[in-house]
DNA sequence: TCCCAGGTTCCCT
DNA sequence: AGGGAACATGGG
């Protein structure tokens, strides 16, 4: 398969096919719930404890771990293989990056420890493009709502699950039809002319996989930050968990808070210099380590007064 | 009622 | 250049 992601260590895990569902066994450094939850993706619905349903490449997923299986109910092995694994980024040895991390840097080890089983998905680019220009000034809930609401109006109905009936995220195409008043109308408040202006972009190919293809970190952010809306976090984001830029460090008020009080001594400091301390201290590990303690960091209100 | 949210833009010194 | 308010909407 060809290798978009940089190169990735083949993980010994077994797929099995049971009825009609796969299985993947012997899973590592792996937790459902840590991956979904931390932030990163909006388009996933708690069923249980570790039981989930995905919402992804225009495809639904019933998922649930079980120890160290992961169950895709009612799935096709290619579809596991060709989707799902590249998805969670399951091919690439996570333990490297941890000793890596580890090793360079002690302070992140209770993060590591906590948020072991974090994984960085490998989500659809013009979706996640949307998704964080939504995000920009709300809550997770809130941006997770909007993102549901606008596959209701413009995605197809992709199936049910639990009674609960799940449409894709629109396409291209379609995106580009929405005008900004419908946009607005959706509720995006003041983000409708960015919507508007990322989507038109996206349906005319003006910003596609295709015309990032060969651009660097930094041509590919500008690139990026020509979309009206989108700044230096949001690109971020979008290099992060869309482009395979694993050495993106998007940083928000929770990153900043964070690492203010991690290695700047709990004092107040600029964002650009929060940047690049981290390109220094993690290098092209950068987006795990932003991970690891954004998500550890929120859950345990690091640097916020209680 | 007030405050803030995985920010960015715009307007002001 | 750099700081700060404004920007819709929803929930605590």
């Amino acid at each position: 398969m060809d290798n978009t992601f940089g190169e990735k260590s083949r993980q010994n895990f077994r797929i099995e096919i049971e009825n009609k569902n796969t299985i993947i066994k012997e899973i590592t450094d792996f937790d459902l719930e840590q991956t979904l939850e931390c932030g990163q993706c909006f388009r996933f619905y708690k069923q249980d404890e570790e039981d989930y349903v995905v919402v992804a490449f225009n495809k639904l997923l019933h998922i649930k771990q079980s120890g160290n299986q992961l169950i895709f109910f009612n799935t096709e092995k290619p579809d596991v293989e060709n989707i799902w694994i590249p998805y969670f980024d399951l091919e690439r040895d996570y333990n490297e990056i941890k000793s890596f991390l580890l090793k360079k840097d002690s302070k992140l080890e209770e993060a590591i420890k906590e948020k072991w089983g974090i994984r960085i998905l490998n989500q659809e680019f013009y979706e996640t493009l949307i998704s964080f220009i939504i995000s920009q000034n709300k809550q997770i809930p809130h941006i997770k709502q909007l993102v549901r609401r606008i596959s209701e109006e413009y995605g197809e109905y992709l199936g049910e699950v639990n009674g609960e009936r799940y449409y894709s995220f629109p396409d291209v195409k379609t995106l580009g039809t929405i005008t900004e008043e419908a946009f607005r109308e959706m509720k995006t408040g003041f983000r409708a002319p960015y919507l508007y202006d990322a989507a038109q972009k996206l349906a005319t190919g003006v910003i596609s996989m295709e015309t990032l293809k060969g651009l660097n970190e930094n041509e590919t952010r500008d690139k990026l930050i020509s979309i009206k809306g989108v700044g230096e976090k949001v690109a971020n984001c979008v290099m992060l968990f869309s482009l395979g830029f694993r050495e993106a460090f998007p940083v928000d008020v929770w990153i900043k808070r964070i690492m203010e009080s991690v290695y700047f001594n709990g004092e107040d400091t600029p964002k650009d210099k929060i940047q690049l301390f981290a390109k220094e201290q993690y290098g092209e590990y950068g987006g795990y380590a932003q991970q690891y303690l954004f998500c550890f960091g929120r859950e345990n209100k690091v640097g916020t007064k209680k």
